[in-house]
DNA sequence: ACAAAAGTGTTGAGAGTACACCCATGC
DNA sequence: GCATGGGTGTACTCTCAACACTTTTGT
């Protein structure tokens, strides 16, 4: 049995190799978006992917991921969460690469990517409106939008797209763009109170039409609120 | 930059292997009980682990868990899923080794499972009881027992612990084991019904007192519901 | 007939949904 | 003063939770 033998003799050296991914989310105008890379090198030169890269021996696989991501933006109080791990064969045409993709959420006051190293540009993208995508990056976007939609439903992450200090429109809008359904003011804001996860501040946002108060989620706020049962 | 230089010149050999584990439940004599196998080599020679083991060049990681599994047991109609990847560095003293977890369910009907190949001993044996596990299977056992849990409030995975027939009491006690607290029969048999993914039969289950109907999951059931909204 | 588990309905409380008007500010 | 977005309350429906007795079978 090969894998016995290995397991007990070999130096360990694998045909396969390990990357990390990184979907990272940014809420701006209004729009979700997306942070690409456009590749340098082959495979896929030209072409626009996720940031990412391989995984140093030494070095867990979130602590690339971070470095990975933190390449590419000013990287400052980021949400991280590992996505789901692709490794079919043949997904990378060189050779067998398995990536472990994770998911980012960052506000919108992080800086505009700048390309770097192994990017000749980066930028952020509005996920309705993007070109095509390296390798299985297309599949691994779909994985990632769906978890944020339903993570939207039963945690805090809607709060991570947000300014520290945001306003209720502002939250309602991320939930309508993600979600993609338009949701009743007054139920929202009744819904949110209700939760207990906000506190209020003395400051106001102030653009159009009447100033709007600020809130901040409160630091003791769980981060994710146990599922009430649904099912069956 | 190394990672740079190695994505486009090296031969791609890794110091990195990676091995796929299965953390395989099945529920009998109304216990919530786990497929461990008994480790016949070093490390950990001696203790529990689960089946497991490297990811072969040319197969995927999915039939990686598959094919370990299946050296343990029967394998018939097994529910698998993708639970984590673990790969901090020192998880395994022999080298850097990255396991993709799986969570496997498997019907009381399968068989025992077999020692095999690098297994000396392999059991069933209660979540509520276990000896103490190699790696970090304990927590790679918490996180598969929270996402049982959640899973149960919100998909049909509770169905994929029974007979393909089965009936409400047996149901119930899936539930009532694996979410430790006790449910309201007609609650629940309601809730169930309400659902409408279950297809009576004309059996019945003859015990101790009245014959229980069986019911089985209608084919056309959908895996997962969509999330209501819960959050905020 | 009795022990054991199966099966069945009702009621009250709380959450979800739908819906329309006044308020504070900038121009 | 008017345009713009902010902020508020009520009525109806539906789901959830609590709760006890009758039915069917085997012994």
């Amino acid at each position: 049995m090969p894998t016995l033998q290995r397991s007990q003799s070999e130096t360990y050296d694998s045909q396969i190799s390990l990357t990390a991914d990184v979907v990272a989310f940014v809420f701006r105008d209004d729009q979700l978006q997306l942070l690409l890379i456009k590749r340098r090198s082959e495979p896929f030169q030209g072409m626009w992917a996720f940031p990412g890269g391989f995984v140093e021996p030494d070095e867990s696989i979130e602590s690339a991921a971070v470095r990975e991501l933190e390449e590419e933006t000013g990287l400052r109080d980021v949400y991280l969460e590992q996505l789901y791990t692709f490794g079919k064969p043949g997904r990378d045409p060189r050779s067998r690469i398995v990536t472990v993709a994770y998911l980012a959420l960052l506000r919108p006051d992080v800086g505009d990517p700048h390309g770097a190293d192994d990017a000749e540009d980066a930028a952020w993208c509005p996920v309705d409106d993007l070109p095509p995508l390296a390798f299985d990056h297309e599949k691994i976007l779909e994985y990632a939008l769906e978890r944020l939609r339903y993570k939207l439903e039963y945690s805090d992450v809607g709060f991570r797209l947000l300014p520290v200090e945001f306003t209720f429109s502002e939250l309602k809008i991320v939930y309508e763009v993600i979600l993609q359904e338009s949701l009743d003011k007054r139920n929202f804001r009744r819904k949110v109170l209700r939760a207990n996860i906000l506190m209020p501040t003395n400051r106001y946002r102030s653009g159009e039409g009447r100033p709007a108060q600020l809130f901040r989620l409160r630091d003791d706020a769980q981060a994710e609120i146990k599922a009430r049962r649904l099912f069956p």
